[in-house]
DNA sequence: ATTATACATAAGTTAAGTCTTAAACGACCA
DNA sequence: TGGTCGTTTAAGACTTAACTTATGTATAAT
């Protein structure tokens, strides 16, 4: 289906998730937030091989967290946040739940030591 | 070092994105969320076996996410969303971009065209 | 043209993750 | 006390991920 023509894969939604999940590649985000750089660049502060950060990359790429343009031999790779929107949104019907629970904090404890149930 | 005594594990911050990571696991958490559930009406609604549902809750307890209280001899698991707080703050120093990108695209598209540079 | 540079991709290895089935465990039930 | 119910843990098969080294490709420099 999607290898047919010029089909462009759909931005799984999964897959920024899992992304990020990876601390060196949000190590590499955080990185392009401040100014978009060459992969040797990136390279340089990590204790990865140029490779492995060109492989972390193309995830990221795929994922549509970041993009990469061609200038001479190198190739610049800058930040692209819009699809941790994704997240945003998924985070947000949770959000109520740390604004509730501080609220309602005080009677839930002594609820549940009456209760005698334990927590863990 | 964690092994020690009663010491409790720190919470690993990079384990609430990896929990967070899974869809399966996010499922759960959404499931939860509505209300508190054994472990068998979470598998029910599953098509996975009992057993990995409850190791998926296990890495998501692990990540702090869930708790479970024992009541007779079922096993009660409820939403704890509080460490989801860790990926809203992550977000947070990203957020900026996406509303700076809506402002600035019309410029930016104008800026590409002329350079004559593809962004893939 | 040849060589060097910057990067990507391929191939292979090792480690992690995720399922399944089977066994173990703890609480209740007869 | 023995059984069974709900769940966890263990063990193994299998998949996916993530690195390394080696090779390929495009651009630039000589």
């Amino acid at each position: 289906m999607y290898n047919m023509t010029n089909m462009v894969r759909p931005l799984a939604h999964d897959d920024v998730f899992q992304a990020v999940a990876s601390p060196a590649r949000r190590t590499l985000l955080d990185k392009l937030s401040s100014r978009e750089q060459t992969v040797h660049s990136l390279a340089e502060s990590f204790d990865m091989t140029l490779p492995a950060v060109s492989q972390q990359l193309a995830i990221l790429r795929r994922a549509g967290l970041v993009s990469a343009r061609r200038a001479g031999r190198w190739r610049v790779y800058r930040l692209n946040a819009e699809p941790l929107r994704e997240i945003a949104r998924w985070l947000d019907s949770y959000q109520r739940f740390w604004t509730a629970r501080l609220k309602a904090l005080g009677e839930d404890l002594k609820r549940y030591e009456k209760q005698d149930e334990r927590w863990r």
